[in-house]
DNA sequence: TTACAACTCCCCAGATCTGGGGAGGAACGG
DNA sequence: CCGTTCCTCCCCAGATCTGGGGAGTTGTAA
């Protein structure tokens, strides 16, 4: 790890507000060459905070424009665990080629990278790092920093956990083993009927184990119920 | 990043088999002056699988004996983001008190910490290291290490989960964006009629896209489509 | 011993979803 | 210009799900 991220990291411990995390991430910025830098939290519930070097009127540009349906970095960075190299996706599609082009005149980069990163609970937040410059500058960037960047959203989601912790704590969803068979059943497309079968129970047990679950979820519905199930992880398809 | 994490990580990338992984392991454990190395995924269905230094017979023995149930290091890697130091944790609990002195009998080391490590689809995985000696040494294993160990984790994981992957490669989906809101409402536990009041549209034109959207995703029924979707990152709850 | 969670099973009646059919207009790329 | 995709809307009839009620057994921890 490069001296420059040891100091970054050091400081960051000691940082008891966002705002002085946020003057910590402007200065890494500047110290690694990097058009921008954000590290960005999307809590399961929809709230998002973040720390970083976009600007005001970007964040609310792509929050008018409800970018967040187009854009394939976000996509990507919700199912792959790699950090997501912004030159290997797919921008071919409309909606994403309007945001690349909106992205482009705010300056926001011509290269970017984003990690996800996940913690318990569904807790999902990513660390993005965008360059200027030629597609040769943003190889000598990746080359030289590309691991630090992952070890940083590890490091600054660490803290931002820490930060957040003073609030309340989530408590742990866990569903019993034929919960999470039944929802995982519905999850993979079986009716109610067929898993039932596939379980050897009969449909009014697996329907006392979905509502159970989706008691345990807090879901309107089955589908909601499933959707959660499958969101944070609880079951698998 | 020291030069024997870096040799380490460079010689991962070309591994091609689980015995490969294995012997760069033990290696890397004798560099490293650790008594015990493991990288370790816990799949979803209770699968198991490693790479590491603990013997056959602690395996089986952790195993037999059930200790999975009473192993604070585990209760605390799948509650946690942060990394684990098992010193930090409480063993007066019965069960965590056997699992220790077996675990110590077993000699698999004084101290140890284990860093946990999500990756989507509920995936989960941890890196455990452990060292025999007195407190001083751990605390300068962990200064001089902890650090590496967090991006070490990071990377046998994505290395992991590329070779579970194999060959297979999904052909990308696109949803349209009246798709993506469609699927998105019932997702958030929205019935048919609440998301198409909310989406300004009668219920035959929801159907309509929640129909051309099962077709997209190969679903058989819509809260399949829905799982889909989450699981796949292309609509968010 | 008691309480709770997990597992098992049932009923009725109404609400919602689904298979299968139909239709039109606008935008875009070849 | 034509074909495709996306967006908009409709019908009928049957299948499935849901709200609300009921029940029992077993195992475990306090």
């Amino acid at each position: 790890m490069s001296r420059t991220l040891e100091n970054f990291t050091d400081a960051l411990n000691g940082a008891s507000s966002v705002g002085q995390v946020e003057r910590q991430v402007t200065d890494l910025r500047d110290r690694l060459g990097l058009q921008h830098l954000l590290y960005h939290w999307v809590s399961f519930e929809g709230e998002m905070f973040g720390a970083g070097t976009y600007d005001d009127a970007w964040r609310d540009h792509y929050i008018s424009e409800d970018f967040a349906r187009y854009d394939p970095v976000l996509q990507a960075a919700y199912s792959q665990f790699h950090p997501i190299d912004w030159s290997s996706l797919d921008w071919s599609p409309k909606g994403a080629r309007r945001l690349y082009a909106h992205a482009r005149d705010a300056r926001i980069g011509s290269h970017g990278a984003t990690i996800p990163i996940r913690g318990p609970n569904g807790q999902f937040a990513h660390l993005t790092a965008t360059l200027e410059g030629e597609d040769q500058d943003w190889e000598d960037f990746k080359n030289a920093h590309g691991r630090d960047l992952i070890l940083l959203a590890h490091l600054v989601n660490q803290r931002a956990i820490e930060m957040q912790q003073g609030s309340v704590e989530e408590p742990r969803i866990l569903l019993s083993p034929r919960e999470i068979d039944s929802l995982g059943s519905l999850a993979r497309g079986y009716s109610r009927a067929q898993a039932a079968e596939s379980l050897s129970i009969s449909e009014h047990t697996l329907r006392v184990y979905i509502e159970s679950a989706r008691a345990k979820l807090s879901a309107s519905n089955t589908t909601h119920a499933v959707a959660r199930a499958v969101k944070l992880g609880l079951v698998s398809i």
